[in-house]
DNA sequence: TTTGTTTGTAAGTGTGCACTCACACACTTG
DNA sequence: CAAGTGTGTGAGTGCACACTTACAAACAAA
């Protein structure tokens, strides 16, 4: 016994993030997280429920993840105004996503909500990082929406290598936006 | 001679951009265009170069598309406030979405820009569409790009059906948005 | 009619990949 | 030591799918 099989399927979960955002999910198949994690494929099916299984819960510690970032860099805000805090939350966000996994995954699973699974793990990763932010900034509905459309903006930013385009309209769309 | 070849593209490229937006690229196997679009398999190879020649021109119908549509929407603005031709031009935007086809395949393009044909393709589209919105409605940068977030916010909420959530989370995240 | 060109297809071919199964090794307990 | 339990793999299996090729039918021009 070399490790335990819930020790495994940490790593091999971190792994999956890293190399699902890449390619997204049909187009990775399992030896590429298995061959990235150091097992061999067959195990990786004896711990996830089919490669579907494994890309769900690839979800869920991408989103957690996320939301621990947020919660973290909450607690670093100086002030207590909404507009503080969302402006520390944010700032805890670009800094989490600077090596660009955590958000291409999060493209790679809104681009596979058309199966039901992953769109429930997409709804529910939103669910806690968006009622943590409205409950612990105190920010408006209004607020909450804009910190979220900007953080999709960043989104486009990053897949489309727009902070590469010398040009007016991309200088414009990356304006202001931390980090990537 | 049924058809000619050119008339032949056109109709593929619009059940290209529809039977992709499902389920993405590599997800969609040419047969499903094909047959969508009642022709055979092979015919498909003959006209496009590859199914990555395909889907990239199904993108460049896409942005057409979109930008046909907003192009149009600016003439029926009332005002030549900024706010108020952005605010026209979204609504023609919004109507345009409502099938959900174009907004979707948007989405999956973005997830294959590690293709780099794709992400030029995206880098395309979206240099006519925010041109044409920053010159046409005389928008500044912090406009322009404000239209595009809560743009990409549409994404989120139509991807993850986020409208039939009755969750005050995402109540407010879509608090406003037009149509979906 | 014959020759040539373009539209269109049926029937392959090869490969990549999700998933399985039989088996082996590590470690524990009695 | 023997028997049991959990960790790990090599070697398949079967199928889906990207792309090709050989061939046919429609139309045009001579």
């Amino acid at each position: 016994m070399r490790s335990t099989a819930e020790a495994r399927r940490v790593t091999v979960l971190n792994t999956a993030v890293s190399v699902f955002a890449r390619a997204g999910f049909h187009a990775t198949p399992v030896t590429a997280v298995a061959a990235a994690a150091g097992i061999s494929e067959a195990y990786v099916f004896r711990l996830f429920a089919g490669k579907l299984g494994l890309f769900v819960a690839a979800a869920g510690a991408c989103f957690d993840r996320i939301a621990e970032a947020i919660e973290a860099g909450a607690e670093r805000a100086t002030g207590d105004s909404p507009e503080e805090i969302l402006d520390t939350m944010g700032g805890a966000y670009a800094e989490l996503i600077a090596d660009r996994d955590l958000l291409l995954f999060q493209v790679q699973a809104q681009a596979v909500t058309d199966i039901p699974e992953v769109a429930e793990a997409v709804r529910a990763g939103y669910r806690r990082v968006a009622t943590f932010v409205q409950d612990r900034a105190g920010a408006s509905d209004a607020q909450v929406q804009q910190f979220f459309a900007y953080g999709q903006l960043c989104h486009l930013i990053v897949t489309a290598g727009l902070e590469q385009v010398p040009e007016p309209w991309a200088r414009a769309l990356t304006a202001g936006i931390r980090h990537p």
